[in-house]
DNA sequence: ACAATATGTGTACAACTGTACACATGGTGT
DNA sequence: ACACCATGTGTACAGTTGTACACATATTGT
């Protein structure tokens, strides 16, 4: 029998994980992912999936949380480099392109399970995005920027934010990763996008009280 | 040997049409359909798949065709009944709303193909929504709603609208049809997100002018 | 040191898959 | 009337799938 060559713990998880979102990298969408594809693409033997996951929608489940830790690394990045209010939402809109640049597979993954079969996995992602938009309306309070607003009200114009970027995120990944001009087209695209909104947020109260 | 039963040209076609979107509205993802499971679904013995199509994308292909009928007709619709300007919104988003609801496999089909694996009725989906939403600033600008706006500027907010919109599908799409209180919630946020969007567009100018 | 546990491998199998092929039959054009 | 064609059926088969089971080995706790 072939050797064990057991390593860390958790080692092979990890490379099951990897595996699926090489795939879903790769074109495939995840919910046409089966356990030997995986494992095989994994290198590892196909019974060996059931030490870690159930099924392949356990494995979906432990992504989204994975999928959490680059959108909470990505906010930090953002609130520490993004400095001057006035070029507040084209730097972020960069910051964004960069970290999706970063983890394509990631954010395929995401844009996948929006609308993907598992249930789980569909209210995972949903929730992160809640969670962002809910983070970026407590950022903007912190920065004094949205005075006017009230609380609901800056939670719908972050949660409309979120969305248009999550949105921008299919675009992003309907392009080829070096094609720096159609890249480019959709940084400016989402910035005019996030611009209008808050356009609409700044003259929101005089609507309101109408 | 069975019957034959032949019908009207085309009969067999659609019933596999029906049956991959019945599948779909049964909460299973396109991409992981396969032959034999829709002719199963179709009452259609495996093989005569290939009298119609050549493989489950070129289905998916004219599926998005299809979309594209239900779509105008859901245009026409709004444009006959969107009379007053006031209402334009609420009405518009209600009208959305119930034509989802009349045709959730449909829209499930759409919401999949945005980030589907087949670049082509990915390809589709997308164009379907420009054109929609060029439609659309050809109407508000046959209304005169919006005529500060340039011809750019317009086409922006609108494609920003049937994004948000197209968005708000996922949404929608993730509730219990028969639960009309979320139905309502997702309807007055979809209204909402579009009232804030066209507030924006109203002051668009003095900021790009500024 | 050594038993227990976690994690890997190999083998096995029934169920399912896509698709090739030969054949049957109903509708159509001449 | 009759040949043709589009469209249905049945059979076949090799390849893939999920998963059960027995077994091997490395790590851990005592």
């Amino acid at each position: 029998m072939a050797d064990k060559q057991r390593r860390k713990p958790g080692e092979t998880r990890d490379k099951l994980m990897s595996a699926a979102l090489s795939l879903v990298g790769k074109g495939r969408h995840f919910a046409s992912l089966g356990i030997r594809e995986v494992t095989r693409e994994a290198g590892i033997v196909p019974t060996s999936f059931y030490r870690h996951f159930r099924n392949m929608d356990d494995l979906g489940l432990q992504l989204v949380d994975e999928l959490g830790l680059v959108l909470r690394k990505m906010m930090r990045e953002a609130r520490a480099n993004v400095l001057q209010a006035d070029k507040l939402m084209a730097e972020s809109v960069a910051i964004f392109i960069s970290h999706v640049e970063a983890n394509r597979s990631f954010f395929s993954f995401m844009a996948q399970g929006l609308a993907g079969e598992s249930r789980a996995v569909q209210e995972g992602i949903r929730s992160e995005m809640r969670f962002f938009a809910s983070e970026l309306a407590n950022d903007l309070r912190r920065m004094r920027l949205v005075g006017h607003l009230n609380d609901r009200d800056l939670d719908m114009t972050c949660d409309l934010v979120v969305r248009s970027v999550a949105f921008s995120l299919t675009d992003l990944l309907g392009v080829s990763p070096d094609d720096a001009y159609q890249i480019d087209q959709v940084k400016t695209r989402t910035t005019r996008f996030l611009q209008l909104i808050f356009v609409g947020a700044a003259h929101w109260k005089s609507v309101g009280e109408s």
